[in-house]
DNA sequence: CTCTATGATTGACT
DNA sequence: AGTCAATCATAGAG
């Protein structure tokens, strides 16, 4: 035998051979013969299979029709019992899956990156974070840091703005289709198991959309960073004033220019730039200066004229808060301010006697020279002979480069020789 | 465009 | 940890 027909009898298609349907037409009070019937039955399924291809309204009035039928009760049984049959090849497809390594992965970048997670806080905290991650300088207020801030928060923004809409049109339309299945399920069997799964269906669809927003979000983020990391390397000059504050400093501790932690900080306030900046600044100084004193000379003239004007001023009016050329005034050291000035009496020294060639910036300053010596005697600066022995070592650097280790003081009566000739390793 | 100056980075050293 | 030395990368002058 054939498929079709044992498959009409267990199913119950067959119109004559189910028990409901059979008793429905019993009860009904229109067919009275069996050709009647089934003419009413094919026509029914007639109608329900062109429902499709009608107009809205149509459709609509026809399902009313077809509700109201008299067969309409048997109709559902039926497609009860078919139902069941295939519910069961169905199920074996629905699983619970795992949960998404990747998705996983890019919740946790966002939460770290301070895009998902809490508000406000977490994002400035992860700003930060990555602020310190950019080698530990940005950690201040620089424009950088709070251009990145508000890039990430606006970033922050689209994305849960994004997500909200996303959400929303996932309860919207997850509703509508439930009241779609509720509504069908007048016509046609269906379980709430099935409408959970259509509902799982929908959801599986709306957060693998998330997924892509998670992820645009994740790359939006990694340019901004690495753009914001690569700005590290973008260097600006330090404004005229913050170089000669950090000039003025050098040339006045020329003998010793390893300025304190305490003298670093000062200076990177005054300056406006980082405790790091300054180190930086004057680790590229001090190397550079070594390997060209010839080229610094007349800088070094140049600052070394201000700073006596300065000193000649600050003893005019008895005080020396004022003086830039002090920034541990404060007096956290000793042997600081007794090393400032006798830095200062170094460098015009070497401005006094040297054979530079520039030598009208000496002749300039010359008048400077006597004057500061009579400050730094009477501040008492270099009580101390053999600090003051050590000014006269030409810039106080040996040939292993040290500035630290005390140099061997050529000689106090011998200041003379010139900048240019300090040493054969200048030439670099 | 080239060249120099200069701030930043890196690795070795103490 | 601080420094030196070499190097990178860019600003700015020409």
């Amino acid at each position: 035998m054939d498929e079709q027909p044992r498959l009409m009898h267990s199913h119950g298609v067959g119109m004559a051979g189910h028990p409901g349907l059979a008793q429905h037409m019993q009860d009904g009070t229109a067919g009275t013969d069996g050709e009647g019937r089934k003419q009413d039955i094919g026509d029914i399924l007639q109608q329900i299979m062109t429902i499709t291809d009608q107009s809205l309204d149509e459709a609509q009035a026809r399902k009313h029709a077809l509700n109201c039928h008299r067969m309409k009760p048997a109709l559902f049984n039926v497609l009860c019992e078919i139902k069941e049959k295939t519910v069961l090849s169905i199920r074996g497809a629905q699983e619970e899956e795992p949960q998404d390594p990747q998705l996983m992965r890019l919740d946790n970048m966002l939460l770290a990156e301070g895009v998902a997670g809490p508000e406000k806080g977490g994002g400035s905290a992860a700003a930060a974070a990555a602020a310190a991650a950019a080698g530990g300088i940005g950690a201040d207020n620089s424009a950088e840091h709070s251009d990145y801030r508000a890039k990430l928060s606006q970033i922050r923004q689209i994305y849960h703005t994004e997500l909200e809409k996303y959400e929303q049109a996932c309860n919207e339309f997850t509703t509508h289709v439930m009241n779609l299945l509720r509504e069908q399920s007048r016509t046609r069997p269906i379980s709430p198991k099935e409408i959970e799964r259509m509902v799982s269906i929908i959801h599986r669809k709306f957060s693998s959309i998330q997924m892509q927003l998670k992820q645009s979000t994740c790359e939006a983020v990694m340019i901004l960073r690495s753009r914001f990391l690569d700005a590290r390397r973008k260097r600006r000059n330090f404004n005229k004033q913050a170089t000669e504050i950090l000039n003025e400093y050098f040339y006045s501790h020329l003998s010793n220019p390893y300025p304190s932690e305490e003298a670093k900080e000062e200076l990177a306030k005054k300056c406006s730039i980082t405790v790091s900046q300054v180190s930086n600044w004057f680790g590229n100084k001090r190397i550079r200066y070594k390997k060209n004193i010839g080229k610094f000379q007349e800088e070094a003239n140049m600052y070394a004229a201000r700073t006596a004007v300065s000193a000649t001023s600050v003893s005019a009016q008895g005080s020396q808060a004022n003086s830039p050329s002090t920034p541990n005034s404060a007096g956290s050291a000793g042997s600081f301010n007794m090393s400032n000035s006798g830095d200062l009496f170094m460098s015009v020294q070497s401005l006094n006697g040297d054979s530079y060639q520039g030598g009208q910036v000496g002749a300039n300053i010359q008048s400077q020279v006597d004057t500061l010596r009579h400050v730094i005697s009477q501040t008492g600066g270099y009580s101390d002979s053999l600090a003051a022995s050590q000014m006269y070592s030409p810039q106080g650097i040996n040939t292993n480069g040290g500035w630290q280790d005390a140099p061997t003081p050529s000689s106090v009566t011998s200041p003379t020789e010139g900048p240019g000739s300090v040493h054969s390793d200048t030439s670099n």
